[in-house]
DNA sequence: TGTACATCAGTGAACGCGCGTTCACTGATGTAC
DNA sequence: TGTACATCAGTGAACGCGCGTTCACTGATGTAC
């Protein structure tokens, strides 16, 4: 049965949302086209009218995921200490893609590296801005140096299967990186 | 036809090994059984010989690649030097592990994430060594620190289509690591 | 030390399941008059 | 504004390929005498 253009419209924003929480908690390979239809309320055989193949799926789930949020007003200490948090730790489905599917992305197609690409440089300008540093060069490496260690450190503290390990290890990132200039907040 | 006994320890070997290379070049997935056994110049029939399943094979191959190197000297400026490079960011297949396979362990089975848990544990012991810092606290947080960061780093490197934001990302990392306190050598 | 034979590592064909993809069909949408 | 009909988003059965796994077989190993 048809559906509206608006509904239409929803239906792949809604695959698209669900895809983004699949792939992060499961992987790319371990999520089918059905798993994702299912989500989304529909049925498998309508992918097709909506994205050319899965691997296009993955691409532009990527673009979706990393759109900017373009929020108002950003404060580096509170993202970090969000960011570097249990509950970040915690919660795949919802979390960063690039701490969930970065390492992934690098084997996906053309496409979805460049929306990686986009994403890590937009987020690397975002920081600039407030990371610490008398010159515009010392913001820019504690921007890139304090973003590798916070996703580096999601990955570490998710891939331990000792609590204690990786509670330390975002426990431990985060003294590191306030005894650095980087303060995270809450 | 049979082989001897140290024919046959000697193809377990070369099957962990070109496992290893094979998983961090494309992934746990995208690595088939036959892949592997052709590598090491087997056939695909003999592997349940060897192990109990290819999950068995992934588990044991991050034992195997995340083995205690032992070195009788370990200087943490070189590692990070090296570990930061384009070399090492170009050379998956002979890559660290942590690196090329850290965030899709984590989906793995409890086997694979107690090898990855180990292997974590033992480097942030050998860093701590070598860290800088006061005390033995200060030591243990650059250690885990800096390995989040290079870790990262190199994740983040790997996943720009851009070759100049992926040098940036591993030189600037190198610099902000320097102005911690953790020279890279070379 | 030499011979006979049981063992078993490795071979390659075959199986079966799951997944990406296709397609004939349905029925609501939205346009033409 | 109301009606007739062409369009086409979504359905669900089916297809085919690839992969993990199994199995009957082979022939070299290594042990018993």
């Amino acid at each position: 049965m048809k559906v509206s253009r608006e509904q239409m419209a929803g239906n792949r924003r809604k695959i698209l949302y669900e895809a983004a929480r699949l792939f992060k908690a499961r992987g790319f390979d371990a999520v089918t086209v059905a798993d994702v239809m299912k989500a989304a309320g529909l049925t498998h055989g309508g992918f097709y009218g909506h994205f050319k193949s899965k691997e296009d799926l993955i691409a532009q789930t990527l673009v979706h995921a990393l759109a900017p949020a373009a929020p108002a007003s950003f404060d580096l200490g509170r993202y970090v200490g969000a960011y570097l948090s249990r509950k970040h730790r915690d919660d795949l489905a919802g979390g960063c893609p690039t701490a969930g599917l970065g390492s992934e992305s690098i084997r996906q197609s053309p496409e979805a590296r460049a929306a990686m690409t986009d994403g890590l440089r937009r987020r690397i300008d975002l920081f600039t801005e407030s990371a610490p540093g008398k010159t515009a060069t010392e913001k820019r490496q504690a921007a890139i140096g304090s973003w590798a260690a916070m996703v580096g450190a999601v990955i570490l503290s998710r891939l331990s299967d000792d609590p204690k390990l990786s509670d330390e290890v975002l426990s431990q990132t985060r003294a590191w990186l306030r005894s650095n200039g980087v303060t995270p907040a809450l």
